[in-house]
DNA sequence: CGGTAAGCGAGACGGTACGTCGTGTCTTTCG
DNA sequence: CGAAAGACACGACGTACCGTCTCGCTTACCG
């Protein structure tokens, strides 16, 4: 078998391409986006883009998926209080959905998963399915703690609370907002906590 | 002001076109899908399609939701009990986001909205707003029926509901289920309903 | 058989159309000009064009043939002294080739009898050949009155006044001049006339 | 200033181009003649036309320009008499606008002229000039070995000739013969040899 | 430490699709 | 009822990208 010499990649190559290519979605969207333009952007030739990714989709996921890991350090935080902890990490993903600089990336990051299923998958294992986990690991933390139901169906709710900051990204009406998430909140704690008092709501 | 004679259009052709459009998205999603192919598969002439609409992301808007809503008809029952109705009702969402027929047209949906903001607003003025109109308006009637808590966030519901079954659809790990959906539910009934007993949960 | 009613057209819409076609012609060229532009440039539907020419080179050659005809009246005159005449006559065609009116037509007279060879064939029974007949007449008369030699190829003069013009009108270096036309007239007088002296040359 | 690195281009795509065009051309004439078909017929894309030429009457002068030097190669020779080589050249050019395989060509190339005065020019320059030169410089050779009158318009006698054969193909009426341009050099011989004798005419 | 194999910028290439324009036919509407 | 208006199928236009393929040049590893 043939001796696979481990290949040699520049990093500030690498780098120039993932800084490209985040800068021409925030100014033109994924679709805009081309890999002729990423190479002329980044000063590189195209057969080094093809070197390393594939595809579009792919060279999109990770520029992207890096920026907003660099952006989401601290998914969610651990206070002992589930409660405090879900709406700082609510408020901390609607901040990156609102921000113009995030906003764009997170656009073209969902029409690079809805136009190719293998990305998709990709992404979802290497990004989204990462962040539910802490979630649902902080859920289940409360559930130790005696704060959150046992029966609670926890991915379900890491579900709803970043499906539905997407769906108003996407309807593009400007909605995404910090009320509509702790109006979201207020409804999902009765049935997440073991006790819950509708004290100051 | 002259009179605008309205501009005559053959609703065979148009008709063939949603038709076509339809098949292909199924067949091969929507960066696959081009005007060219359309108007071949349609047997109709490029000029046609760009008559009326200025881009594939629009032909694909009014393609998919035309089907969805033929698919998806009766929106949100009302038997006078919530709770049923809006099982029934999530029910026949996760029918739509789980059907072979359905699923590529929503992703394809999702991947026009993503891509372009203009079609993006369109789309929700004329498909998602009504949607969720219903959903709330069904809510609505159960606050006047005393079944639904008056503060709730109506909107934030709807949006939980079907943003979790679009992010499922979107990460593509099959996960899009009625028992997921059915959890999601459990949790949100305590935060909607005036009275909620945890009978058989 | 079906009563063939005479076909009634109206001598206006008729005018109208070459007019436009002559216009459209000197402003941009031959390949530049559309049936769609005659139409609207005529104010006519386009069936009406189609009704009474099958194509465009078609309309072209009436309408660049009527124009000519129209410029160039009294082909050749005819006051005994042939060297006299003949010498006439090739200044008129030089003014018409050099005219910034008559020039891009008859560019475009050969640009579509180059392209169409039917349309060629229909041009020179209707215009070249008249044309040349009407030289080749007068030089035989000029026969008749012993100026010009009986064994003479008459249409090859014809033919080689005319191309030549055409030719440096195509090679389009702005050399259609009056002085080249007197150049060849005096290479061809001694092969032409019986009694040719050298006088001032 | 930089070093300017010469572009690379194909040499076997470049023949391909000229070759497809040429056959295109005598098939179906210029108007016919397609940028796709000429691609398609290549087994090229479409860029790599529009890379080394600007347009259709660009191709069509080089491929016909390139046909008809490898086709009428000694232009014009030099054997002492300038009768006798007249003569020759002529029936050299007489057969070349007979030829089935190059009158096409040549009709192509008319057509290319009379629609683009900007590549008129340039065949002028690259074509139709050092032919004609090389007619005019064996033309002054006569005059210096005293067989030519010194003050003849040399180039009028060059386009005489050609044009007359142009005018000829181009009224299709399948008229351009040797005898056509034996007539045509009789009478054009006495106005240019300084000892014309009429002898075995 | 000099050879050599890789990464790399550049860009030509065969292709597909774009969005526009023109052709020639057909239909609808109006004067 | 004849002509304008213009929708339509078709196909070419010239451009933009795609993904592959040489080219030379640079750079790091290995013998």
């Amino acid at each position: 078998m043939a001796q696979q010499r481990p290949r040699r990649r520049r990093a500030a190559t690498h780098q120039a391409i993932l800084d490209a290519t985040r800068t021409l979605l925030r100014n033109a969207g994924y679709s805009q986006l081309s890999m002729d333009g990423i190479a002329a952007h980044a000063g590189v030739g195209k057969q080094t883009l093809y070197r390393w990714w594939p595809s579009k989709a792919s060279v999109t996921a990770e520029a992207v998926v890096a920026g907003l890991i660099a952006a989401g350090r601290e998914i969610i935080p651990d206070t002992g209080d589930i409660s405090t902890d879900l709406r700082t990490w609510l408020h901390t993903c609607v901040a990156l959905f609102v921000s113009p600089e995030h906003a764009p990336l997170i656009r073209a990051l969902t029409a690079a998963a809805a136009d190719d299923r293998g990305e998709a998958q990709r992404l979802y294992q290497h990004f989204t399915e990462p962040h539910q986990a802490a979630v649902v690991a902080r859920l289940r933390l409360g559930i130790n703690a005696g704060q959150v139901r046992p029966g609670a169906d926890l991915a379900a709710a890491a579900d709803a609370f970043v499906g539905a900051l997407l769906l108003q990204l996407l309807t593009a009406n400007e909605s995404v907002s910090a009320e509509r998430a702790d109006g979201l909140l207020r409804l999902m704690l009765p049935g997440l906590l073991t006790d819950w008092a509708p004290h100051a709501q």
